[in-house]
DNA sequence: GTTGACATCCGAAACGTTTTGGAATATACT
DNA sequence: AGTATATTCCAAAACGTTTCGGATGTCAAC
């Protein structure tokens, strides 16, 4: 149906060679012929087969991306501007977005990335939502195929990523409500498992434990990263005595749960309970109070992440290939006032972002590690 | 480096034509060749080459979308739960999902659809957000290309779709509105130019007059479909004396980033002004009060669009090629109880859901056809 | 001993492109 | 006239798969 090279050779009366390099753009083919090439193509209507292209080529000038999608009923808006992010980037480069949907961890998902590794599908792939000691990356590493990580793992092999410093926001936020002077702060933390929660979770208590302020186990409940699992989440804390006076939730979704719930419980949040939230999700400037939270610049990840596997797929080894970004804490009301005592300065240290940026990484005790 | 039929081939000591027979489970190889081809197939991890398949089979086996991502903070729920539904709908046919991200009425975004339509990038497409008059749809009509859309549109030409009766939910949601004792209904329109909103506009008309209610030209404003979009549009609903003391959104997030608004103000939602949405996202349960809305089934929709374009582009004919479905409404607290008159009993219409099904497409006039 | 049926295998073409390594012709320089 | 240099073109191979149309051999039936 569609014209091919061939019919434009025949048509003009050279040969299929002439035509290719001729479209091409070489110049070893004489201006008129040139031209009536390019005229019969356009009359034609021809527009190069990308699969012969591709089997010539032996390159796919695709990128895969496996989302993991939790159950049917699944929304997270970060995947639709993380989505935006790498697709936009990939035009820019004339790649392809391959797309695959697998629950986490299914059976599914595991064999994706397997014929994935076997080469042929796509240039290189693009993982997210690392978790701790991933067998996704550790199976990329080992087939030595190309991709890029937005997150980082507890794998012992190196590989490129582009992360944000989740130590660094929780910091920034714990930091925030105690300087408001709390000191009784609950979280409902990321599942066990998923890299950044870990980060985030570890980062809290290591800020607790550098203001001296002790932290009670019932303080820390883990949640499912939805609305539905924040609000539930919330319950043990409520019903806690003394209860805390701030809550973080690890993302901002079960933040926007739990000022739900609490809601519901007659508490006024920013005024009884002070929340915090984990992203910056568009939707949460528009509570009711308006969340605080730690931005994340989604779709800027998501474009570096995509820009440094074009790189890596092109041989060009990246300018930065472990890229971490340092976060910022976005005040809004649902962190309130200061209580108990009066607002005090904020330090130095918080002024000064360069020092959160060069901070080392947060050590893990061995036993975490597992 | 990965292998191939021929290297198979090679080590068994038969044709590559044969490997291929056999790996195919043809009936004309020796149980014997056979077992030592699969045993050596797996030694060698062995892969078929989808490039060189699809270039002979002359199909991609491949879907495309294009998802029409508005500017680069893009964060729409509705994407990632419709790209869970093709793709896993997708998956479970063994094809892949192409994505591809341009801004609506783009250039590029055109060239992708020329690009699409000129074959053998993609098998066929999936369509959404269509417009009046949908080049897009237009195109690909034109050149017979193999696609489904999830929306209806003002083009003449005949095309399969799958869409949400956006007149029935809008008329649910304006009649309850009605019937809670409201006379003064506002409207945040979503843009014109998009096709659901025409209908959820018109209907919003026709109920209104049904019930012989007049509409000011002042109660109806156009958003952007974001949270940021409701909010402003709302600031002239608020001003307007005597105040609307309903207010649709014409999606959630409008409605979402209205209720912001409207609280920011000082009135209580729920109790001094009512508030609508369209869609039902997850988050419209968690707000506070929770949103009475809409319910779209986006999940569901993806896959019943991604299963009707997987019938056309393998030779069935779809058993419904023009698939409406009948929304339901969600009575949550945003829509509050009822005002000025006691609680009307619900009709006998309201209570028949075939009554709705079976309702005949609105009638617009000419003039808006234009 | 011919015939036909069956089981098992394979050569070659095809899909549409790019690229290698010249070939043919014309032009310029000694 | 002979040699070098450009210019313009092309045949053929290659990418890895599938499939058409036999080819070969074996065995039973006539």
């Amino acid at each position: 149906m569609a014209a091919t090279l061939k019919d434009i050779a025949r048509e003009v009366g050279v040969s299929v060679t002439t035509v290719s390099r001729a479209l091409a753009g070489y110049h070893d083919v004489a201006a008129g012929t040139k031209e009536r090439i390019e005229e019969t193509a356009v009359r034609l209507g021809y527009s190069p087969n990308i699969t012969a292209r591709r089997l010539q080529k032996q390159r796919t000038d695709t990128l895969g991306f496996i989302m993991p999608t939790f159950g049917p009923r699944f929304s997270d808006p970060f995947f639709s501007e993380f989505i935006a992010g790498i697709g936009n980037k990939a035009a820019d480069h004339d790649y392809d977005l391959l797309v695959s949907t697998h629950a986490p961890d299914s059976e599914g998902e595991w064999q994706a990335y397997l014929q994935a590794a076997r080469r042929g599908w796509v240039d290189g792939l693009i993982v997210v939502r690392t978790r701790e000691n991933d067998s996704r990356i550790q199976l990329l590493c080992d087939h030595r195929f190309p991709f890029v990580a937005f997150g980082r793992t507890s794998n012992v092999c190196d590989f490129p990523y582009v992360d944000e410093d989740s130590a660094a926001g929780m910091q920034l936020l714990v930091q925030h409500f105690i300087d408001l002077g709390h000191e009784r702060i609950g979280l409902i933390a990321p599942p066990p498992g998923l890299m950044f929660g870990r980060y985030r979770l570890q980062s809290f208590y290591n800020t607790m434990a550098e203001n001296n302020l002790p932290v009670q186990p019932d303080w820390i409940v883990t949640g499912d990263m939805t609305q539905r699992g924040g609000a539930e989440a919330v319950k043990a804390l409520l019903a806690l005595d003394p209860r805390p006076t701030a809550i973080i939730g690890g993302n901002d979704l079960m933040a926007i749960g739990a000022i739900n719930r609490i809601q519901q419980h007659g508490f006024k949040v920013g005024v009884d309970i002070a929340v915090g939230g984990f992203d910056d999700i568009p939707l949460s400037a528009y509570m009711t109070p308006p969340l605080t939270t730690i931005h994340q610049p989604i779709y800027e990840i998501g474009q570096q992440t995509c820009a440094m596997l074009i790189d890596i797929v092109n041989g060009r080894s990246p300018q930065n290939p472990h890229t971490l970004l340092t976060p910022t804490l976005i005040i809004r009301e649902s962190s309130g006032t200061a209580i108990k005592q009066p607002f005090k300065e904020v330090s130095a240290f918080k002024n000064n972002p360069n020092k959160l940026t060069d901070r080392k990484p947060v050590n893990f005790s061995n036993n975490m590690t597992q």
